[in-house]
DNA sequence: GACTGATTAGGACGTTTGTCCTAAAAATAT
DNA sequence: ATATTTTTAGGACAAACGTCCTAATCAGTC
């Protein structure tokens, strides 16, 4: 009945090694042996390559869901949550300057292998652009704020293809400034219940 | 004497695979069987894969040289320039949905295979760089030349992402004219020499 | 028209890939 | 303790990979 490890330890491990190394380069051997499981043990779990990456999306949308959860309770006000989302480029700098989004590096890989998975895959995106949007439509830009959201997350993007190419973080520190700037700048237009 | 077409010829195919599928997952029998020629010929003119992707970023690179060129000599204003660069995302709309930036793409996954070309990939990066920051110090931004040219960069590869995500003209679109307003409400410094 | 060098075709190689199978081990239930 | 199910290990499989080799064909020169 609990849920056995050894099948999210390699949805775990797959995560990682996809995000590291790409989906299409990472092999089944090299998942395997990173976590010291036979290949046999690992095609008792995943049949095809394509379910594990059915798998790491899935545990992606949720933990994408929980974090965003959990800015909206740590928060109260909206400009303060945008900022807790602005700031992962902050504090995942590291590996983003190494790897690049996580999100954004695999949407763009899908795209490429013309692969099923793509459109689950742009469901995390869809996430973060309607909670933001939620936030932007909070501050009273509701007609824009779609909009608004669909460029905030390009600008990250732009921030996190550009890093993981010039592995400049002064670049990062400056255009996150700027973004929390734009976002000081945005009009705060209450409007009534 | 003349140089032979079928090196050129394997150069170009590599380039658009490598554009439309990503380069791990283009294969020396795929680019052989889209020319029509056989793997020892393709053998003959490259050793390995890596020599593929030399050639290929080296055409990026002259490739992009010249574009370059050819914006300076067709426009004497920097704003008229930069108008160039920005609608690259316009007019390469079609092929930037379905496969992203061909640079940032490309820089991204090479930075994930930790591949030796990585550096030479990002020189491209680098040209429009140089080459915005150019202008940006032409109309007198002298101290925040480079920085504006890395935002530009980012903004479109930003712009480029979310396309291939979403699949989305209007978005495109939109951004672009954010990006032109940008431009236009850019202050002009005109310095002395 | 024979000779020489550049180019091409096509197959062979050892690896690695994703996938699948079988048997042993571990865990659970009776 | 026995039976049954779940989990694991390890090898087998065909296909595809990058690489390499050899023989045929083409081009141009004497």
């Amino acid at each position: 009945m609990p849920a056995p490890a050894t099948q999210d330890l390699i949805v775990q491990k797959a995560d990682a090694l996809f995000y590291e190394g790409g989906f299409a380069a990472t092999s089944f051997a090299e998942i395997a042996t990173a976590l010291g499981i036979s290949r046999g043990n690992f095609y008792y779990h995943f049949k095809t390559k394509d379910e594990i990456l059915d798998a790491v999306i899935a545990r992606r949308l949720e933990r994408t869901r929980a974090m965003l959860d959990r800015w909206q309770t740590e928060s109260e006000a909206p400009r303060e949550r945008i900022l807790s989302f602005i700031r992962i480029l902050i504090s995942n700098r590291t590996k983003i300057m190494a790897f690049g989004c996580p999100v954004g590096t695999l949407c763009s890989e899908l795209a490429k292998l013309d692969h099923a998975a793509q459109s689950r895959a742009v469901e995390i995106f869809g996430l973060f652009r309607d909670w933001l949007a939620g936030q932007f439509r909070a501050l009273g830009n509701g007609d824009r704020a779609e909009a608004l959201a669909l460029h905030l997350l390009a600008w990250s993007q732009g921030v996190a293809v550009m890093a993981s190419a010039f592995r400049d973080e002064s670049f990062v520190r400056s255009e996150v400034a700027g973004i929390e700037h734009w976002l000081a700048t945005l009009p705060d237009l209450p409007q009534a219940t």
